[in-house]
DNA sequence: GCTTGCCATGTC
DNA sequence: ACATGGCAAGCT
């Protein structure tokens, strides 16, 4: 008797465990394929994950299990959706992440491929033309015969490819010259052939970097180069060379914005085929680039978070751009991190890694510096350009001089004379996790949580300030406690008010906005940064999306407007956040043979992150950055999970989580401490109360084990929905 | 005696 | 999540 485990695609996490289905003989059941199944009086799509052979009978077993075995109703796919390494990739995500394993396949398989998919997307196929019958040309008009001429012997053309009309190709089917049939066809998202160029002269720099990754032992490499030092020319070489040993290559991007820059970079210089990988493709396309994928007719995949799962194979190298980006991270089930996934597939494949980055995340620049991953420099920006001057302006000031508009004199003076000039400009809005904190008008005292050293948030329904760490709260206060003053208030304002100002300063002025809206609504991203390119506009005024891998030959001065929203916005990760951002915006100016120029508009121009970051300094700013973070025993020291609890009622919860959090306090694991629980900021969803606990922790792998425990004992408990985000970048 | 709605229970 | 079955209230 054989026994198919099947695991159904179901959102409750009560039934993310393997289910027993008998096959039927004339059923060919593997593992890694779809199957049909009856669940609970429905017809439901599985997934199988292993098959077992039982030599008791049927009577013996279901005796046994305490259940009856239902058959296998049909198959889907006759050959697995899923290799083994993606396999067992997807085992072991679920448990890393203590996500359910049913939700780690649909992340891993395009939407086409789900277990249970909405939309079934078939092949594509299209006519093609191939010529049969030469002979006796005189019998044919002098169109038909030119036309029968054109195609090569025993050669395919679509239409397209040969230039005929429709009604010559008609005659001569009829006629028995050529035969029409069916090919098949990739939905292609960037199929454009480019001309293969060579790439510019290698610095000295970037050719030692490439010699002593492909030389040295080590495995996984933190490639710190600051903005324009050349790393993408650093990706392209080692791809060359690892390509020209057999070995295929894998390049991530954070963005699938920036995807389209990288291909072409790519496509201009190697003759590989490559494949594009990401969320933003239509279900065909990706349907497509993943079977091109799977059937190894390419080498190369470049692509966002998702294309970490790209099924290929015999991997010799994975790039990590940009690798401090937050948008590996996926912030829904599951929440893995694409940076932890590339770990595990470059171990798997004893590939090379390579942690791209101008600010490193300090995760990752923590383990350079212990040595657990080869630290790298490109220090030396490519055709000597220099680094923007970076000019930081108090805006206090400007406003006790009684300047109370968005630009300070500084700002308003230097866009007029970069106009003048016929050059561009950038600047920056800074909204990053713009949740209300409070701050003294006069003296810029922000109000902080006294065990956490992290901002209160304002909470408008009850008029208090919380902790959204610990649950620390106080009223809504009536004066500063540093200078007495009553001008408490927290700052917000639009795209839209700035580019009226803009208008005011210099009428004429050509202002271009992106922002998630204008993006949406008007012509989309690819079209504003061409337009920009273009020199439509004089101005591109922008949310932090602006801030990435971005040049423009013409751009000499960046503005940041209010460099300090972020900087205290409740979460421990803001200093590094608004460090990251500041340098890369900064970046952007000079980018071409003209010296650049950066103004950075603040209210705490004394805070060590806006100094570090306007003299480019990220050694500093690591180092004082981790000595915070000790103190406070945050990450990188300590590993961070978020466990939500879910109930009808609070007090059930609450009971829940206390008990939860003696649970854990009494397996008296070292250095693992717990803090809450707490209410957080949306406190109900979907009519369910919610509490959390945050777990800190040194010691990853007693942590992870103990929490899928506990994730099994809210299950169980059958009242307490639970979600676990291990190393969780939102606060939720 | 029969319909209707609410809740607890199990899903191979 | 969703189907199912039990049980009590409501109606003829």
């Amino acid at each position: 008797m054989k026994i198919a485990k099947v695991v159904i695609e179901h959102p409750i996490a009560s039934l993310d465990i393997p289910f027993d289905y008998l096959i039927p003989n004339h059923l060919a059941v593997n593992v890694g394929i779809r199957v049909e199944v009856e669940f609970n009086s429905q017809l439901l799509v599985g997934y199988v994950v292993n098959i077992v052979n039982d030599y008791k009978t049927q009577e013996q077993f279901e005796q046994e299990a305490g259940f009856t075995l239902k058959n296998i109703i049909n198959v889907i796919d006759d050959s697995p959706i899923l290799n083994k390494e993606l396999q067992d990739l997807a085992t072991k995500m679920a448990y890393e992440t203590v996500s359910p394993l049913i939700s780690c396949y649909q992340a891993m398989l395009p939407p086409s491929l789900k277990p249970t998919s909405a939309k079934k997307v078939g092949i594509k196929r299209v006519y093609c033309y191939k010529a049969i019958d030469f002979d006796n040309l005189d019998l044919l008009t002098l169109k038909q015969k030119t036309a029968l001429l054109k195609f090569a012997k025993n050669k395919e053309y679509f239409k397209e490819d040969i230039n005929i009309s429709s009604s010559i190709l008609k005659t001569l089917i009829e006629k028995g010259r050529i035969t029409r049939f069916l090919k098949e066809v990739y939905r292609s998202p960037f199929s454009k052939e480019m001309e293969i160029i060579s790439g510019p002269v290698i610095t000295k720099e970037q050719d030692s970097v490439i010699k002593e990754i492909i030389k040295s032992a080590d495995k996984t490499f933190l490639l710190q180069g600051i903005t324009g030092s050349g790393k993408t020319e650093v990706y392209i070489e080692l791809a060359l060379f690892y390509l020209a040993l057999g070995k295929n290559v894998l390049i991530l991007v954070p963005e699938i914005s920036l995807t389209p820059q990288m291909v072409q970079r790519f496509k201009s210089r190697l003759k590989y085929k490559i494949a594009v990988f990401h969320s933003g493709l239509s279900q065909g396309e990706r349907y497509d680039e993943y079977r091109r994928i799977a059937r190894k007719e390419v080498r190369v995949v470049i692509g966002a978070r998702s294309a970490v799962f790209a099924p290929l194979e015999n991997i010799g190298l994975i790039v990590i751009d940009e690798e401090h980006s937050e948008s590996y991270k996926q912030d829904n089930v599951p929440t893995y991190n694409a940076r932890d996934i590339a770990l595990i597939r470059a171990s798997t494949h004893n590939s090379k890694l390579i942690l791209g980055s101008a600010t490193p995340s300090l995760e990752s620049k923590a383990r350079a510096s212990k040595g657990v991953y080869h630290q790298l420099y490109l220090s030396n920006r490519i055709n000597d350009a220099v680094l923007p001057k970076c000019e930081i302006v108090d805006m206090m000031k400007e406003l006790k001089k009684g300047n109370h508009d968005l630009f300070s004199s500084i700002l308003k003076q230097e866009i007029i004379d970069a106009i003048s000039r016929n050059e561009q400009v950038i600047l920056l809005l800074n909204r990053r996790g713009y949740t209300p904190s409070v701050v003294c008008r006069s003296c810029g005292y922000v109000f902080k949580c006294p065990n956490c050293d992290v901002a209160l948030k304002y909470h408008k329904d009850t008029n208090t300030l919380n902790c959204h760490y610990c649950n620390y709260e106080i009223h809504y206060p009536e004066k500063c406690p540093n200078c007495g003053s009553k001008y408490l208030r927290n700052v917000g304002f639009g795209t839209q008010k700035i580019e009226e100002l803009l208008q005011k300063i210099i009428p004429n002025i050509k202002v271009i906005r992106m922002d998630l809206d204008s993006v949406k609504k008007e012509k989309g991203y690819q079209k504003i940064l061409e337009d920009f390119e273009n020199h439509k506009y004089d101005v591109l005024l922008g949310t932090q999306m602006i801030a990435k891998g971005l040049d423009f030959e013409n751009v000499t001065l960046v503005g940041v407007l209010n460099a300090d929203i972020g900087l205290f916005n409740g979460d421990f990760r803001a200093n590094e956040r608004v460090f990251q951002l500041l340098t890369q915006v900064a970046g952007r100016a000079g980018r071409g043979h003209k010296q650049g120029k950066a103004i950075i508009q603040t209210f705490n121009p004394d805070h060590f992150v806006i100094k570090l970051a306007s003299n480019h300094d990220y050694e500093g700013f690591y180092l004082q950055e981790m000595e915070y973070r000790r103190k406070q025993k945050y990450p990188p020291y300590r590993y961070f999970a978020l466990i939500m609890l879910m109930g009808n009622k609070i007090d059930v919860v609450e009971k829940f989580a206390l008990n939860l959090k003696d649970y854990f306090i009494n397996k008296n694991i070292k250095d693992l401490s717990v803090l809450g629980p707490s209410i957080p900021y949306i406190a109900k969803v979907y009519g369910k109360q919610r509490m959390r606990l945050i777990i800190k922790y040194k010691d990853k792998n007693s942590a992870i084990k103990l929490l899928n425990e506990v994730k099994k004992m809210a299950i169980e408990s059958n009242k307490i929905g639970i979600s676990i985000d291990v190393d969780p970048y939102s606060e939720i």
